[in-house]
RNA sequence: AAGGCAGGCUGUCUUAUCGCUACGUUUAGGCGUAGAGGAAAGUCCGGACACCAAAGAGUAGCAUAGCGGAUAACAUCCGUCGUUUCGUAUUUUUCGAAAUAGGACAAGUGCAACAGAAAGAAUGUACAGUUAGGCUGUAGUGAAACCAGGUAAACUCUAUGCGGUGUAAUGUUAAGUAAAUUGAAGUUUGAGAGUUACUCGCUCGAUUUCAAUGGGUAAGCAGCUAGAAUUACAAAGUAAUUUGUAAUGUAGAUAAAUGAUAGGAAUUACGUCUUUGGCGUAAUACAGAAUCCGGCUUAUAGGUCUGCUUUUUUA
RNA sequence: GCCCUUGUAGUUCAACGGAUAGAACAAAAGUUUCCUAAACUUUAGAUCUAGGUUCGAUUCCUAGCAAGGGUA
């Protein structure tokens, strides 16, 4: 498969994030957390991911829009271990960074790839 | 020549692979074109644009403050006068540079530590002009006592300007319902309610029936990028700026695109060597459009230009 | 996006433009005690930053920085 992340997997529903917030599970492997929640959606895509960083931890849009295109970049990546599993319910992810000082790619990536088999394990 | 400070300009380039957004094209896969800044930032001023007839009048409030000009407008910019500081020089003047919120204390009110006789109307001490009184001058304190005193980035006064809300404005499309809104008719008749900081004013009566609209769902689309546009040349003007001609097509996202990886080049720093260079390592600032313009302020590696200044060398 | 407020010792708060910026708690040292606590005595410690107005600024003005709040 291709590794793509178009407008449509984007998650963007205002009402769908907070569902996610207030009811969704979550896994962590720092410095990334991962907020998902078993839920029907209208995207052609089996998983809708946003990411997310906290303007507390990083003041400058500068550095916030850097960590979520890594994280964007992580995502696109491995999602195949996802789509390629057995597993085919409809999710939705939210990726929020937790740390508080910028990672390199390769760090994140590896990260990324633990919490796909920690979220795989669970069923 | 090297270093420092201040200001202006500039703000790394390139190839491949994998991706993102918009537009065009295509039956689909795909292909083509375009894709952050000088500050996009702070939100400190000024406008454009849109809506609010509950948008009116007055007061309050806020802003500005020599003079002349530029501009769509401004608290911006240009010129000039005054003031202050510095330099040259030195009796002053003149000259050069920099800074400057720079109306009014002769409308009224307030304030002035310490010192000083006295800080607002009081006339003290010593000396001198004269012998006494009175008057005048000098000394002494202080930032200010040269008197119609000082102080308005003290209240205030004067002149000028300002209606409010901000593109999440506003318009429109689809589904679709109220206890809400609007219109018409009937019945009844005046206590109250609402509105901008306040007053005047202004708007709204209540209930029943019928008809229409329609909260929310931060839904979709428009607004949304051709504009006080950019670049070049010429002319006018001391200048800010204006006018004319020619050329150019230059982001439009919305949990928010403009990225990642690998290689090469450039610059800088450090280390090392066989030192006009080679090799290795590291770094390449500040910072990310959100309706659009004109300014202001703040941040900024490296390069480059200008001015000032320090040290060394040579003449 | 828009709007507003506040910055004073380690903390919570004071201070008409005027002498050495004050109070409480906390901290440090000492006295007391076999030791600790309590009590008592003493000490150190601050106006967010940079300019300006003024004879003089925590206070007034301007710009920046930081923190907090409201609104849709």
């Amino acid at each position: 498969m291709r590794n793509t992340f178009k407008k449509e997997e984007k998650l963007k529903s205002r009402n769908l994030i907070s569902d996610l917030f207030t009811s969704g599970k979550s896994l962590s492997a720092y410095p990334l957390k991962l907020i998902y929640l078993q839920k029907e959606h209208d995207s052609p895509f089996m998983i809708q991911a946003g990411v997310t960083v906290t303007k507390r931890n990083f003041k400058k849009a500068v550095d916030r829009n850097r960590i979520k295109r890594l994280m964007r970049e992580a995502y696109r990546l491995n999602k195949h271990l996802i789509y390629e599993s057995e597993y085919t319910k409809k999710h939705i992810f939210m990726f929020i960074y937790t740390g508080n000082h910028e990672e390199k790619l390769e760090v994140i990536d590896k990260k990324m790839k633990k919490i796909f088999r920690d979220f795989l394990k669970k069923y």
